[in-house]
RNA sequence: GUGGCCAUAGCUCAAUGGUAGAGCCCCAGAUUGUGGUUCUGGCUGUUGCGGGUUCGAGUCCCGUUGGCCACCCCA
């Protein structure tokens, strides 16, 4: 039998109706945010990624030739193209940009849990703005996101923390720049390694940079983000923790990971501030200070099935996306013509409405509405012109007179 | 890319080296106009694929593909 590519999915009706709905709740609450949606082609020149991330991610793309001998790459994440975007685009609106996308983005790589071939990417992005302003509107839209599927501080914690802080330290100790990023990477991984190997990778710096990692170190812009969210009453769901630093090079300040407090799954998201990409990107033709952050679908939906309050509200919204407001059961045949000429007039008054294809046995037509989740049948037979309405919650039965039937369905469930 | 564990019906899983099964799902019925429960019947397998050992392999061995986990990396 032939099966999707590994690390690539099918989306059945259920899991598409799932996908649906947290892409829905996604543009809700960054519309409330005041983001508006863009999207980017998923097929880039393989260039765009390596200009910003050197040759080592390129192993990680899933890149090929196409037929005009071009080196193409299926997107792996979104960031370049919209730095590319903005720098061609960015004097055609205002300042700054709030810009989302869910984009759905690839890499060649072994598959795992929580991490596929391909996966969709909420990214929110805030361009054009360099005050600590924007770093706190962009980390409690990432909490509201969390919110909005139920998630509270008891279950996912933004772990805060600033490059900034490392490269001035660094600097401090007169590391020179071209050891950053390793060191940077050091640090990174510091929480998973054992204490001596990190000391010995750290070399000269190792004594301040432990004093740091064990709690000595205090940052002032991080104190004053979480100022800034406890106004909003978000800072239950954040904690400064410096041993974040995050993976990519472009970073050049605060950066942040969500996680879930009992530590099962991998970061649920995770973000920051590029001040430079997109002056490097375009060359330095522009130069705009941007924050952003990405979301992703797969780590999000396990830890949605792990959380019994996200998990009912998300099936409560499967379940609403597939349900039919009417099922026609058409008991005499020789009523199929009627019942199929206000099947059409429901439809395009607005309601979910279907009917069996072919002649069905009445009491087989009762199971299909059940099992599609109808609110009423209505029922054609002997009693035509008039129909009768049966809600299938309560059983009740209603004789409805043809020309009562709109405005009762109308007055009973308004739209 | 490296290593470890796993692979049986659409799904969840049984089956000392001796004729491949159960539950769920799905489909059809239970005197022909009423659903969630129940009962009966039916459907489905080259036991992931390819070799090998053996009188005989779902079972043991090798390879391969896929899955899970760890590493690498993290968007």
């Amino acid at each position: 039998m032939m099966q999707p590519l590994p690390g690539f999915r099918d989306f059945l009706p259920p899991s598409c109706a799932a996908r649906n709905a947290l892409f829905a709740c996604w543009r809700e609450t960054c519309r409330r945010y005041g983001f508006v949606e863009w999207d980017g082609p998923i097929l880039e020149p393989t260039e765009l990624f390596q200009k910003k991330s050197g040759p080592e991610i390129v192993a990680q793309l899933f890149n090929f030739t196409d037929k005009g001998g071009r080196e193409v790459t299926l997107r792996p994440e979104l960031t370049p193209t919209l730095a590319r975007v903005v720098a061609t685009h960015e004097r055609e609106f205002r300042k700054p940009f709030k810009w989302f996308s869910i984009a759905q983005c690839f890499r060649y790589e072994k598959q795992q849990r929580g991490r596929l071939r391909e996966h969709f990417q909420l990214n929110c992005d805030i361009l054009g703005d360099a005050s600590p302003a924007a770093e706190a509107e962009l980390i409690a839209l990432a909490i509201d996101l969390l919110r909005a599927f139920r998630f509270t501080e008891k279950e996912v914690v933004v772990r805060l923390s600033d490059r900034e802080f490392w490269t001035d330290l660094l600097r401090a100790h007169s590391v020179p720049e071209e050891r950053w990023s390793d060191l940077l990477s050091v640090i990174d991984k510091s929480e998973r390694e054992p204490r001596d190997k990190t000391a010995a990778q750290l070399g000269s710096v190792a004594g301040p940079v432990l004093e740091v990692l064990d709690g000595g170190g205090r940052s002032e812009k991080l104190e004053q983000l979480v100022d800034a969210l406890r106004l909003r009453g978000l800072a239950d769901f954040v904690k400064i923790d410096l041993s974040i630093v995050r993976g990519l090079a472009y970073y050049t300040g605060v950066v942040f990971e969500v996680f879930d407090r009992s530590g099962t799954f991998r970061a649920i998201a995770g973000g920051g501030r590029y001040d430079n990409l997109i002056g490097q990107l375009s060359d330095g033709a522009v130069g705009l200070p941007a924050v952003g952050f990405a979301m992703g679908d797969v780590v999000l939906g396990e830890m949605i099935a792990a959380v019994p309050a996200a998990r009912e509200r998300m099936t409560k919204l499967v379940l609403n996306a597939q349900a039919l407001d009417l099922y026609l059961v058409i008991a005499k045949e020789e009523r199929r013509p009627d019942a199929v000429r206000q099947l059409q007039s429901l439809r395009e008054a607005g309601w979910r409405v279907d009917y069996p294809l072919t002649p069905t046995k009445v009491g087989k037509q009762f199971q299909i509405a059940e099992a599609f989740g109808a609110k009423a049948t209505l029922l054609y037979g002997d009693e035509w012109p008039s129909v009768k309405m049966k809600t299938l919650a309560t059983r009740e039965e209603l004789l409805l007179p043809n020309e009562d039937l709109f405005t009762h369905i109308q007055r009973t469930w308004s739209h």
